[in-house]
DNA sequence: TCAATATATGTGGTGTTGCGCAGATACGCA
DNA sequence: TGCGTATCTGCGCAACACCACATATATTGA
């Protein structure tokens, strides 16, 4: 039970959350575009990033400078459960809203 | 976001998850038999029900000297979301089982 | 009113978490 | 090789979380 808790931990903390839901409504995406659409500093943001990826909530893949994050493929019941939750239940939440609409660029600069 | 990660947070601790999904599969039950089946000290049960109480995810009835607990009714998409994980993903987890079969009474002494 | 039972809470100790800052690392390109 | 950009990490601090123990409260029934 330890594992699922753990799960839930990390959802635990709004910043993680608010990355969770951008990932699962968004796909994969860049730290530069996830630390300006949550409006945090960079650090911040890396650090919350690689707290879910100890968690195996996601993955990344880096392509030159860019570091780019996503949902990693749900492994049982549960994970798809909650990624679910984030896409059914919280991509209309205001706060995720705003998130979104504060992105003025849908990718990072090349 | 404050309020929907605090939720996720409470289900971020082993004791309460079990508890959490306990609650799911029998519905309501009494302090001493939820202490009895997660093989845990009372005071302990009873200290995380009044944190699961506080986030509103669980509600209590008096009968004489027993405390009831349930869960609440979802009053909200992520919150029967999380329910249906309860029970659907968490149910048939090695530790529910045990704590389910640990239970010799499946309700307190009369 | 008093004892017994069930449940809740105050307390202190210890470990964990999240934060911001500063500095480190990784990569691309000149 | 050296610079600039993007990302990550070490550190110290303050706040919080969980635990076990002891004690308090609530209720029933003698």
């Amino acid at each position: 039970m330890q594992d699922e808790a753990a799960l839930f931990k990390v959802l635990g903390d709004p910043t993680r959350l608010r990355l969770a839901v951008m990932l699962a409504t968004r796909g994969e995406t860049c730290v530069c575009v996830l630390a300006q659409a949550l409006d945090e500093p960079d650090f911040k943001v890396s650090r919350h990033l690689s707290i879910m990826r100890s968690a195996r909530m996601v993955e990344s893949r880096r392509e030159g400078t860019w570091m780019h994050y996503k949902l990693t493929e749900p492994r049982n019941c549960l994970e798809r459960c909650l990624q679910e939750c984030f896409r059914d239940c919280l991509a209309d939440h205001k706060t995720v809203m705003a998130d979104a609409s504060r992105l003025t660029q849908t990718t990072c600069a090349k």
